[in-house]
DNA sequence: TGCGGAACTATGTCTAGACTAATCCAAGTG
DNA sequence: CACTTGGATTAGTCTAGACATAGTTCCGCA
């Protein structure tokens, strides 16, 4: 009864993990040290070597551990800082912040490629593509604005959608899976579109994601998103399975 | 030799993640179809299905892919969006760039918690921590500016006599390992300070980054990172291992 | 008809053993 | 002394088989 081994069978792995997590956090193996080997490990824990080497392949990933054949794993000197966040689709963003959510298409047409535009895509300046802004809301304010480029090359099927009154990022998440994906964040005063169409006034700083996604045609679409003033995005920890 | 197995051994997990990954991408798997149970897939790969079901957890925590026991494996129907995103040491990021990194400590003091820092950290008002401004330069050009709030109480082998008297960043790179943390991203109109320390006039927008962490003391440390102006942090996609 | 439980099935996890591959290290060579 | 070569060590990957677990489906019973 003293033996509370909590997990007999399954999850053994992630015991592992916790417990070298332990050490580090308190010190008992220290940055740069070199801890046993999977073998010795598999012994102290009585399980496979796999289940060690699970558990610490596990630890690398997340920037703890430094392992490097014949000479062994090493618990990392900068602990590399990294975070996973997920875009998650608007609508469901909003709703869950107990808000109704509306959404309005502010201009669709086709046209040329301006420079910038043509850059992320990796595609030649002034080649048309479907051009649309959009604007999503939360209770009837202003929540994120959208300036989105779409290439149709990329997406077959897309000729026939309509996005006046399809979502387009919801149609492109369902339709278009993406091979490689490049994400990034700014901040830009607000010029004076951005502040109409977020019920704002020019010069308010404005958190800018950018996102561009390809698949094996080629870029699908770029997109500039606007957030209200204020907004957040926030990035959990470097936790994957577990 | 039409047989081309590139990787005969070692590396065929990974062949059978591209291969289920292009099969989504060119549709031959579409979003909500079940795809082939472990067992069929471990036999059209000639693999065990111990490395078909590696395969396949690994797409399913990139969210390509919807794993549910007795249901089976199905294509997502909202690929979740993931990105990494690695937060880099300043120095080694100005230096990357290069430029020549140098360092200037604005202040640091004990001070007692204003209150939404205090809300950060899940710590009372008004307790006293260690208060630290300084600025990071590239080629003396301000790069960042780093607005931290310290806790010594979440490093019970120093001495708090010591403590006082240690260098911050010291002390921080002693205390690297930590156990959670919680990072976003935000815009703001810089302040007068911000826009003096970092060359540039108030009202500036600014891409600012929050990042707070803790052991199993307590929270070790708060910071507020101001960008330079027009600074644009990348995520990469979402790929773990590989 | 509706409900509880039994049977089934696909994934989750582990094991013991094997082989591979990257390195480090040391010994020998020019 | 620099360079090459071979051996030893450690992580990386895979396999075949086993059992655990969570859902689904369906059947019998009230």
């Amino acid at each position: 009864m003293t033996d509370r081994q909590a997990a007999p069978n399954s999850r053994k792995a992630q015991h592992i993990v916790n417990e070298v997590r332990r050490r580090i956090i308190e010190r008992e193996w220290r940055q740069g040290d070199r801890i046993p080997d999977e073998a010795d490990l598999a012994v102290e824990f009585d399980v496979a070597r796999a289940t060690v080497n699970k558990a610490l392949q596990l630890l690398a990933d997340e920037g703890l551990l430094d392992r490097r054949r014949r000479a062994g794993t090493r618990v990392a000197v900068d602990p590399v800082r990294k975070a996973t966040f997920t875009i998650a689709i608007v609508r469901e963003q909003v709703e869950q912040a107990g808000m109704a959510y509306s959404y309005r298409v502010i201009a669709q047409r086709r046209s040329p490629l301006p420079a910038d535009i043509a850059a992320r895509l990796g595609l030649p300046e002034g080649r048309t593509l479907v051009h649309m802004r959009a604007v999503h809301y939360g209770d009837g304010k202003p929540f994120q604005l959208e300036d989105r480029w779409i290439n149709p090359h990329a997406a077959p099927e897309l000729e026939s959608a309509d996005f006046w009154h399809l979502n387009a990022n919801e149609w492109l998440v369902r339709n278009a899976p993406y091979l490689r994906a490049d994400l990034s964040f700014s901040a830009e005063n607000a010029n004076r579109r951005d502040a109409r169409l977020l019920q704002t006034q020019a010069g308010q700083a404005l958190l800018v994601m950018h996102r561009t996604t390809w698949n094996d045609l080629g870029p699908i679409t770029t997109v500039r998103v606007a957030f209200q003033p204020g907004h957040v995005v926030g990035a959990g920890n470097t936790q994957s399975r577990g």
